[in-house]
DNA sequence: CTAGGTGCAAAGAGTTTGCAGTGGC
DNA sequence: GCCACTGCAAACTCTTTGCACCTAG
């Protein structure tokens, strides 16, 4: 996970912008999460470490991540954004409506409704987002949360 | 369009909602969008019809709607929610980051991406979001907007 | 040394809610 | 006539901004 870490700072670098603790606490923050954190939760975890941190540097530094490329913000259901490192593999997202869990799924086939749409469009693809919503398997067992 | 209109009033009333003249205003609006509108445009393009309608109106009802499934709330790009009738024909997405032009796309491949998604995790979904971002090929010849 | 970044507090945008009155069924 | 729905205004949540201070490069 270090590399990982290690590696978005020269990205961050390249781009013209500082690396602070702050940007290097959010950037771990995030390297660490299991799930997709909001603003936030970012905030939240990342003051357990430096308790000064504020929520309008976790906003601004998310603006900077975004920026370069190395954060994803993520518009899922009906809720806030959601945060997840760009590791570069296009994934789906499905989320339960029961449960609320997001599961990542890797999928060819995604990168074939890409390819589909670029061509029959004449559009340049940057970045996907799939999102899949209904129920998971565990919930439709009856086996909720 | 008229038809659509009717149709909808019918599953409203079966989900035990009222018809009211404002509700049929928002659909109305809704069913007459050539593009994607957020509660602000729906509020706006109903008053020149209705000035009394109010802004709470128009997101009472969009939930009503949303609850019903009527209406499908998109998480375009960076914004704030946008609102389109579920015509039911699932369709993907492309956002052009240059125009900001948002292209409606039936899929057959989406399809797939679905199905490949039902079985490897036995996922039931409901609904589909796609959407990918990039550069439309008016943009990308320079003649932007 | 000096932009660019930070913390704090205050403002802004979008959305929701409480309440009294209205009208669909 | 009852109860869901409406309008209005006020509240709330998430996000952005202004400003004085600080620090990475």
């Amino acid at each position: 996970m270090e590399d990982l870490v290690v590696g978005n700072e020269r990205r961050l670098r390249a781009a013209g912008k500082r690396i602070t603790p702050q940007r290097r606490l959010v950037l771990d923050v995030l390297s660490r999460a299991e799930r997709h954190l909001d603003a936030h939760d970012i905030y939240e975890q990342g003051r357990k470490r430096d308790p000064h941190l504020s929520l309008s540097t976790v906003y601004r530094t998310l603006g900077a991540l975004k920026e370069t490329g190395l954060v994803r913000e993520l518009h899922l259901d009906g809720e806030q954004h959601h945060y997840e490192l760009d590791r570069q593999d296009e994934h789906s997202h499905l989320v339960c409506l029961s449960c609320g869990r997001v599961i990542e799924v890797d999928s060819d086939v995604l990168a074939q409704v890409v390819a589909a749409a670029s061509e029959s469009h004449d559009f340049e693809v940057v970045t996907a987002h799939v999102e899949l919503v209904g129920y998971c398997a565990s919930c439709r067992q009856g086996q909720a949360e």
